[in-house]
DNA sequence: TGCGAGGTGTTATGAAATAACATAACGGGC
DNA sequence: GCCCGTTATGTTATTTCATAACACCTCGCA
């Protein structure tokens, strides 16, 4: 991390076993109800981003992909990503270059982000753009998509 | 951008000549006032932010850098732009990889943009992230910075 | 069964950012 | 003035991040 400190970071914890089974079985389903297809490698990349401990980098996923350590191209994991991104199962964020799996319940939903600069904990957060979205209106603006990320140190992290 | 349209993109202004120099003297004085330094490549990469139609990406200031035509070394630009953000007078969008020229009246603020992506344009504006300060505070964080960045279409590039 | 759309595999390349180390300019104390 | 620590610059090389381009495949459907 951007951050010297001395902390014990313990691990935001990745999902796994019969949790992480489930909810690759919930996006199959997702992806079923909206005509889209759950490919092996779309698969395969969600499967490493909810299994993670935190954010992990394009090249993370590469190297992490195939099952006896043999790396994928990195279109491959690219295409991947951009699918996960547009279905709301993975988000980028763009202040580290890495993506997390989705952690909230709404769908396709504006991305906010509590970024820790010691431990590299991404939090994901319900944010409430009305004052901003006020603003872009006012300017003329038709706003898509907003993403926000704010750094700083999360509460393990300001003890010392 | 990433759009394809038919819009004449009217250009968002550079500004030059006497205006370009009196912006170059006021952060000349406030980096006096701060015991900073305003050395010639972060005059340089501040000017060249300063005249641009819109975000520029550092190897486009790489390539505008040098009088006739030389470019700088990818490190002088970047340690510049490290400056320039560092005293608030220029801002860095992660999602386009590019930089602009601060256009607020504050000092070291957070920043929010509009960005246009059909045009390119990016709209700095004064954002308000009390409601999401509350939240981050409430989820122990304790932020020192934020960015947001709004994307979707100006008022120009949505007649069609 | 032939076609089109979407998806994957592969090679190669392009774009963005930094590491590492040598050299130079500046400012304060003596 | 001169030394010395600090800050900034110059330079080479490399690393990291991301996409272009094209061949092939596969599934639904006319």
């Amino acid at each position: 991390m951007s951050e010297a400190c001395r902390h014990d970071h313990g691990s935001p914890h990745g999902i796994h076993g019969t949790e992480l089974a489930a909810a690759l079985g919930a996006a199959e389903a997702r992806c079923a109800a909206e005509q889209e297809r759950l490919t092996p490698p779309r698969r395969r990349v969600l499967e490493l981003l909810l299994g993670a401990e935190g954010p992990l980098k394009a090249y993370d996923l590469i190297a992490a992909y195939g099952d006896a350590g043999e790396p994928a191209k990195p279109p491959t994991v690219y295409r991947a990503l951009e699918f996960l991104e547009r279905l709301g199962f993975a988000h980028r964020i763009e202040s580290l270059n890495a993506y997390v799996p989705c952690r909230m319940e709404a769908e396709r939903h504006s991305a906010a982000f509590l970024i820790c600069d010691c431990c590299g904990a991404a939090k994901e957060f319900e944010p409430d753009f009305s004052s901003q979205l006020t603003a872009a209106a006012s300017a003329g603006y038709a706003v898509r998509s907003v993403t926000l990320e704010a750094r700083g140190l999360c509460g393990e992290c300001q003890g010392g």
